[in-house]
DNA sequence: CCGTCCCGACTTTTT
DNA sequence: GTCGGGACGG
């Protein structure tokens, strides 16, 4: 994937600023001194001068004793933190306290003098990674990490850049930051102003690509005139460009925005950014495999520094581990790094603290078939007999397979294991239902990671309208979702009316609504129920500032009768409801302000769970990086589901690649059991579908495998259903397709996708024993292949009538190797595997 | 203005 | 199969 680098203009094009900028400027305290001419002990000009007794009393109490926070680090990860001036990357493998050296590091710099906890950049991409860090520099410099305000995720360390400096992007610092769901409805808005089939052209999918270019940190003006082109009749340009212009009015910025406009800024004020230069003395970048391109050019801009000054910049990251592609992530900006930092240290930490030597072996063989990887073999010193391997399990469909997965769980409980060292990963969310359901009946705790968010809920959400309005309002968008909620007899027609009168004058809809009803262009009725509305809203505004912000939450939900819309709701969901704004007010309370409220609530999107309860975890695989648990099981490895049919499609190699590294993260997961599953049939969309088992079992090791046989059951490979889907060139889910968008991709499928299926010929084969008795297994270079009746000649013929259990009767339409096309009476036609039919 | 019915989607997801 | 959004009719 071209990340058309080329075409950015980047900052080193201008000069770059010459000695130190001049004096301090307003904000946080400069040393007197430079940085490295430092003296280690605490004198009037160590950062501890400025800060307060408890602050100097800690910054003495470390700077005068051996830094012991340095023992118990092995060799590289100490260099990693010891490396403190000019550019380095630290590799960090899974489980190899990629975290711990972050934190060391911080904490280095901070005993070391070299800076105050305000001058040092640490920018993660979550905000629990950024909790993390802060919770784990804390217990180890103490109070010292409150004064580091500059640690946080890019998208809040921009939103604090632009609060600073929004009216160098044509905003206002009370701007608005609009999530996904109000931009689409926005675009929706814009399309339809322009008179375009947003049927056709649907804003979802729009919003999305405007996503797309922001990641690459393209302006309207930047973006490849084909990508214009290519959507609403060619007006893709215009239609971002009055997508900006009208956040613009709206006061508003999206996500993409957060990183864009600071970049915009430090471009065309090249004095503000010096000063910000001057202020980050050390930049910290975790996961840096996940930054996309707007994230390296602001990161590139913000460690530039003049020639022959060190550009202290640290990256963290694991190219394996990258996963994030499909959102913009560039995993060149990692394999590049050397070429961007000039006199870059790279340390690679490849001991591992975290699996046994089987999970290592298996994830390790699994992921050196990527190509384009720099190349990190974990390993470690832990060698115990009783460890077990790897084991790969065959269900006949994902029902048995969550009842076996179930029992397992059960197993482990009763070896008094606890549930909160287990968890499930799964590829994509409707996998986790089977387990849910399965969880249910058993009576077995789980928790469900990443589902539904509570910010997500209507009533969150429309309560939060309501507060967005009062503390700014010019957001339309707010205004629109709530002028109505509860009704108000405010439909369609008023809100257009009130839309067209307020851009035709430029002015925010409330500013028009409180024009509008002292005009007579709308019913008496509208008119009253706006007024009400406006008067509601004024009064609220004024409150804002002298009442306390809980207060005026609780007063706006109960003045508009928005709680009273819940109350007299008799549904089911309505106590919920209440009970959710209850608790909305409730975790106001943590905040100064509502403006600061709306900004936490707009930017951390996580919910916390509940930690005290014993139960196991359920998640995605994506979701799961960075955490690890004792046992894990991987469920649905089969081809089309995983490696994800559209990864295929869409990307190719890369995306295959991409599925890959989703699969060592998945592994790299497991402390000491990992469990993987299979079935032969899989509900997809509704249908049955016969599966074939996913190529990464192929590509695992026999020597840190095992394939534990079912005992009974119908799909066991016994019957011959373990394929050889190393041979396959088919595309197992092929026939359910029939959305637009899968015959387009199916249509578009390049020649460099179908080789990913295709085989890996001139690869010697080899047959060893496998297990003690059990079924023999091919094996290529040390790699498990299924149990393959390659060569055997089928012992069915075309036109032969089978049956087949789950789909019945049917016809032989074709026969490929042991694969049948075969037409069935009832379910259509479909490819089988013959071990799964038998003749009539 | 509200409710019902039908059609389409349906990988991963942060901020 | 199931859920959500949009269109249309009462």
């Amino acid at each position: 994937m071209s990340n058309g680098f080329d075409d950015i203009p980047f900052f080193d094009e201008e000069p770059a600023p010459r000695g130190r900028p001049d004096g301090p400027q307003a904000g946080a305290p400069v040393p007197a001194t430079t940085p490295a001419s430092m003296p280690a002990s605490g004198t009037a000009s160590s950062p501890a001068a400025g800060l307060g007794i408890a602050a100097r009393a800690m910054a003495a109490r470390d700077v005068g004793r051996r830094p012991d926070y340095l023992s118990g680090l092995n060799p590289e990860q100490r260099e990693a933190v010891e490396s403190i001036d000019g550019p380095v990357l630290v590799l960090a493998g899974a489980g190899t306290g990629k975290t711990r050296v972050l934190t060391t590091r911080i904490a280095h710099i901070l005993a070391s003098s070299k800076a105050f906890p305000s001058q040092i950049l640490a920018v993660t991409f979550t905000n629990k990674a950024a909790r993390e860090m802060k919770e784990r520099v804390g217990v180890l410099v103490g109070g010292a990490v409150e004064g580091m305000p500059w640690m946080g995720t890019f998208h809040s360390i921009g939103v604090k850049l632009l609060r600073r400096h929004a009216e160098l992007c044509g905003l206002r610092s009370a701007f608005t930051i609009l999530d996904t769901d109000d931009v689409v409805r926005l675009i929706k808005q814009l399309i339809q102003a322009d008179g375009i089939d947003d049927k056709r052209w649907p804003a979802k999918q729009f919003a999305q690509l405007i996503d797309g270019w922001k990641n690459k940190g393209l302006s309207p003006a930047d973006i490849p005139e084909g990508d214009a082109r290519a959507f609403a009749n060619g007006k893709g340009r215009e239609l971002y460009a009055a997508y900006q212009a009208r956040l613009k009015t709206l006061n508003a910025c999206d996500f993409g925005d957060l990183l864009l406009h600071p970049i915009k800024m430090f471009r065309e004020h090249p004095d503000l950014l010096k000063e910000y230069h001057a202020k980050f003395r050390y930049i910290l970048v975790d996961e840096y495999q996940d930054t996309n391109t707007a994230q390296y050019m602001w990161l590139r801009l913000l460690a530039q520094r003049p020639k022959g000054v060190p550009q202290n910049v640290c990256c963290v990251g694991d190219d394996d581990q990258s996963i994030y592609g499909w959102r913009g992530a560039e995993v060149d900006n990692i394999l590049r790094f050397e070429k961007d930092f000039v006199g870059a240290k790279v340390i690679k930490l490849e001991r591992n603290y975290r699996s046994t030597e089987h999970i290592l072996g298996a994830a390790a063989h699994l992921i050196a078939h990527n190509e384009g990887r720099l190349g990190k073999t974990l390993f470690t010193d832990r060698s115990d007999p009783d460890d077990q391997k790897v084991q790969v399990h065959a269900a006949w469909d994902s029902e048995e397979e969550a009842r076996a997965v179930g029992e397992e769980i059960e197993q482990l409980q009763r070896q008094t294991h606890r549930l909160n060292d287990m968890a499930i990963l799964v590829r994509a969310s409707f996998q986790m239902r089977e387990f849910e359901d399965r969880f249910v009946t058993l009576g077995l705790n789980y928790r469900v990671i990443g589902g539904p968010r509570f910010y997500e809920r209507m009533e969150i959400r429309d309560a939060l309208a309501y507060f967005r309005l009062v503390c700014q309002d010019a957001d339309d968008l707010a205004f629109e979702r709530i002028v109505n909620t509860p009704k108000r007899g405010l439909g369609d027609t008023t809100i257009r009316a009130l839309h067209d009168y307020a851009r035709a004058r430029d002015i925010p809809m409330l500013a028009a609504a409180a024009e509008m009803i002292d005009t007579d262009e709308l019913k008496a009725k509208a008119r009253k129920s706006l007024f009400d509305v406006v008067t509601n809203f004024r009064r609220w505004q004024g409150l804002l500032e002298n009442t306390p912000h809980t207060e005026l939450a609780e007063t706006i939900l109960e003045e508009s009768g928005y709680t009273d819309m819940w109350k007299n709701d008799k549904s089911a969901e309505a106590p919920g409801r209440l009970e959710n704004l209850k608790e909305l007010i409730r975790s106001m309370e943590q905040f100064e302000s509502m403006r600061g409220f709306l900004e936490h609530i707009a930017l951390v999107m996580d919910t916390e769970t509940n930690e005290n309860l014993d139960a196991v975890s359920i998640m995605t695989l994506h979701s799961a990086k960075g955490l690890e648990f004792e046992t894990v099981f991987l469920p649905g490895w089969e081809e089309g589901l995983f490696p994800h049919q559209r990864a295929l499609d869409e990307g190719g190699r890369s995306g295959l690649e991409e599925e890959r590294r989703l699969a060592y993260v998945g592994l790299t997961r497991a402390k000491r059991r990992c469990h993987i599953w299979f079935v032969s049939n899989r509900r997809i969309h509704g249908l049955w579908q016969s599966t074939l088992p996913s190529r990464f079992l192929d590509e695992l090791p026999v020597t840190h495998v095992d394939i534990s046989e079912p005992e009974q059951s119908y799909g066991g490979y016994n019957r011959g259903g373990y394929g050889q889907s190393r041979f396959d060139k088919q595309e197992p889910f092929s026939n359910t397709y029939s959305t637009p968008g899968w015959k387009r991709a199916q249509a578009n499928k390049t020649d460099a996708t179908r080789d990913n299926w295709g085989s890996r010929s001139g690869v010697s084969i080899e047959r060893v024993g496998y297990g003690e008795s059990g079924p023999r297994a091919k094996t290529i270079d040390g790699e498990l292949i299924a149990k393959s009746k390659v060569d055997d000649p089928s012992k069915f013929t075309v036109g032969e009538r089978v049956f087949h259990i789950k789909f019945g009767n049917g016809n032989i339409a074709g026969i490929e190797g042991n694969k049948l096309t075969i037409d069935f009476d009832r379910a259509g036609q479909k490819k089988v595997l013959d071990g799964f039919v038998d003749k009539l």
